[in-house]
DNA sequence: CTGTTAGCGCATTCAG
DNA sequence: CTGAATGCGCTAACAG
């Protein structure tokens, strides 16, 4: 394993202004000495210990990402967002997958403090377990107080700065442009009761059908993903329009029609929400909420990695969402 | 900022034993001095340096995943593979993305033997290019000098362990089941030239043809992506059934076909090659050669892990592929 | 079973 | 502008 040592040796030149020209200091070396270095880290195949530069210097240039599963396209799309950034700003990126499991939520943020990642990016709904936010913001709050820097996608109710994308309203806006085709007897796929993401979506919807005097929809739970969208499209009794709480339940939801020879959109309209590009050649193409993804990761790691939001207020940037009215809703 | 230190003075013991304790170490602890450690360590907060545990160490829990785009699904189901296995042996994973410039894949590797990560996993199709394949074969080299260990999904012409999915033998079976249903006229949606992966398949169809004695296919080159079928499908001048090198290659043939009234199946056949999951409620369902991603993704970190291969030979384990006849292609 | 001690490789004062 | 020396936090002999 070849070391600065090594380098500064070979160069004939000391420890220190090796790491000088080789790690980027602010101090200047003077150009022969420069050269020396450089010829020799080349000619020695020089690899720079991470780790130990990271102890001497007392911070890491990682970036810890936890998604719930990155197989799933809104994940894999904030996700891509958040890693532009890192690159642009040489950093990496550890990628941590928690398969929506709060406790192995809990434990990665445990594991990227002890890797002392410069910052943490959480993404993904949080729960309606006090229980568990408690002590997650524990583990968050034990990570700050020694420099860690923590943003969020999604609900802002950890005390950190957050991405929070505009559900209730996206969805809101969704029933409106629905009921403005005609639509008045809704279902929603209703994904987990405990998810607030769901929660957010499907209240927003109900909310905005209350207000314009419409019935209030048939709501049918599940799981946030393909299945769950699958599963709860069987139990729709009665809607002209189903609303499926994201993209990749609408999918399940169509799949569910189709097989029963329910068409989509002539016997019923169904709509999704995030408006997924892998889905966008979908058919029927779907009417959705496009929420922006990768700009929301992006900038979520923007906001963690911002100096100006040191120690004031946590801040919270919403992100709206915007109804797209496609082909799998029709008029009445 | 809490060290292994501070625990061990509140717990009344030695640097070594509280390391002991809190550090998987093989060396047995009296139960009370344990527990008092492990309480010091609790009362604190203490979160191990993983910075420094590796510098004493000389090794990492980390390792890196080199990939060239986390949205494209083919490369979400690997890493969620290679992540499961890591995350069974309790390691991190450091995600690097290329977008396709193999420049920025040997520089990522570079980087990741700065990180001194246990293993390097490439996944994603190697280019026909000798000077760039020659010089990411020496970055490799370099880290694999000091004690890295290396496996890729894709071709093996790096001198590593391999997980080669059966490209030529999956769309030569993938031929042979379109001849059998009386197709004698095929396009190829052929991809990059460079692409040795997108090379293979191609040459695997147009093998398997050849043999069958049929007129050789008409191959269309373009981008390995959803718009590069679109695009390329536009180019099919006489042809009863399409080969599109990857699925969501075929997306983008069948959005082509669709928005010219061009009917799939009645029309033209198409095929593609993966088996995306997050595709299989196309309409129409997708005829495809299965590719068993995850478990190409895991074994392969698996094959750079595993200790026998220690100084033996690069190993090679092919993955074979199955051809799945589904409703987008018919009998002619 | 427990404590003492010497590095791991690098950044960074502080002198020169 | 350059070099010598100190310490980052932890592990792993080694000694007791």
């Amino acid at each position: 394993m070849v070391t600065l040592e090594d380098v500064a040796r070979h160069a004939g030149v000391s420890l220190a202004t090796a790491s000088r020209v080789l790690n980027g200091s602010t101090r200047q070396v003077g150009a022969s000495l420069r050269a020396k270095v450089e010829q020799a880290a080349q000619q020695l195949g020089y690899r720079t210990n991470v780790a130990a530069q990271t102890l001497a210097r007392g911070a890491s240039n990682v970036i810890g990402l936890v998604v719930h599963d990155l197989t799933d396209p809104y994940f894999a799309a904030l996700a891509d967002g958040a890693m532009r950034v890192a690159e642009d700003r040489g950093m990496m990126v550890m990628v941590a997958t928690t398969h929506r499991d709060p406790e192995r939520e809990i434990a990665y943020v445990a594991t990227l403090n002890a890797q002392r990642v410069r910052a943490v990016l959480l993404s993904g709904s949080r729960i309606a377990d006090p229980a568990v936010t408690r002590r997650l913001r524990e583990e968050l709050d034990r990570y700050r107080q020694t420099g860690g820097r923590v943003a969020c996608v999604g609900q802002s109710l950890l005390g950190t700065d957050t991405v929070a994308p505009g559900n209730a309203e996206g969805a809101a806006d969704l029933a409106r442009a629905l009921a403005g085709l005609g639509h008045r007897r809704f279902a929603v796929l209703a994904g987990p009761p405990w998810l607030l993401t769901a929660q957010d979506r499907v209240s927003g919807f109900a909310g905005a059908l209350a207000e314009l005097g419409l019935p209030a929809p048939q709501l049918v739970h599940g799981t946030f993903d393909r299945d769950g969208g699958y599963s709860a499209a069987a139990e729709v009794t009665d809607a002209t329009c189903v609303f499926a709480v994201n993209d990749v339940m609408a999918v399940g939801a169509l799949a569910s029609f189709r097989e029963r020879g329910i068409r989509v959109p002539e016997d019923v309209s169904v709509a999704g929400f995030d408006d997924i590009a892998t889905l966008r050649d979908l058919v029927p193409a779907l009417t959705t909420v496009r929420l922006p993804l990768p700009d929301m990761g992006a900038r979520a790691l923007e906001m963690a990695l911002d100096e100006t939001g040191e120690s004031a207020e946590p801040r919270t940037e919403r992100m709206a969402g915007r109804v797209v009215l496609r082909e799998s809703t029709r008029p009445l």
